[in-house]
DNA sequence: AATATATTTCAAGAATCATTGAAATGAAAG
DNA sequence: CTTTCATTTCAATGATTCTTGAAATATATT
């Protein structure tokens, strides 16, 4: 993960509608959800759900796969733990207090 | 770490300028950078340059202090650690793929 | 007190991001 | 082959964020 993936990783997770989104992934295990199920619980339009599924999907922490009609998305946990760890790493140079989330 | 504090930190990090401060803050150890001194890393104005502290401290991601007529500021660990503890556990629900970043 | 230094605040404008609804695409069903 | 369903793309608008330079604040020096 170099700085310019993580600046989009970071800018893609600053907003709620997609962290709500990256939350319901994880929950919703390896098979993922439709876009449709997204925008469901999300309240959101089609559109604005595409919207923001695309900017997850750009910064790599989600996968897309066309399925008949739909696309399902699930999350990308290495791309999440990559994240974490240019924090750790990157950013941090491994510093104890900030390695103590590790636990 | 709750949700709106993690979307401001992640906010506060998805920024170029920002992320550097950070950086150039983890670099300069416990006694941390005067804001002019980080201005003249940044080759940003004065004004520029507290702007994007202030983010990061609103962020709780730096603490500032005042120490005769200069700012002090350097990288808070356990609020790095803290956002990445949010993007593993929070987010990802200790899966272990996400996980591994911590090796 | 006057001046210099360090930083923040403020207002204005530029740039980027988010939302909306309509139109386009593409795959399945009748 | 027309229609329906799922999703994306597009253009327009509104909202937020960033940058700039000037003015304000506060502390130190002369």
């Amino acid at each position: 993960m170099d700085e310019t993936s993580a600046l989009t990783a970071f800018a893609a997770l600053s907003n709620e509608s997609r962290l709500r989104v990256v939350k319901a992934l994880v929950e919703a295990g390896p098979d993922g959800l439709s876009a449709g199920e997204i925008a469901e619980r999300l309240g959101a339009t089609p559109s604005r759900a595409s919207f923001h599924l695309s900017a997850l999907a750009d910064a790599g922490l989600v996968t897309s796969t066309k399925q008949s009609r739909s696309v399902r998305y699930a999350v990308r946990f290495e791309a999440m733990g990559g994240l974490a760890r240019y924090l750790l790493e990157d950013c941090c140079k491994g510093n104890a207090t900030a390695r103590s989330c590790c636990g």
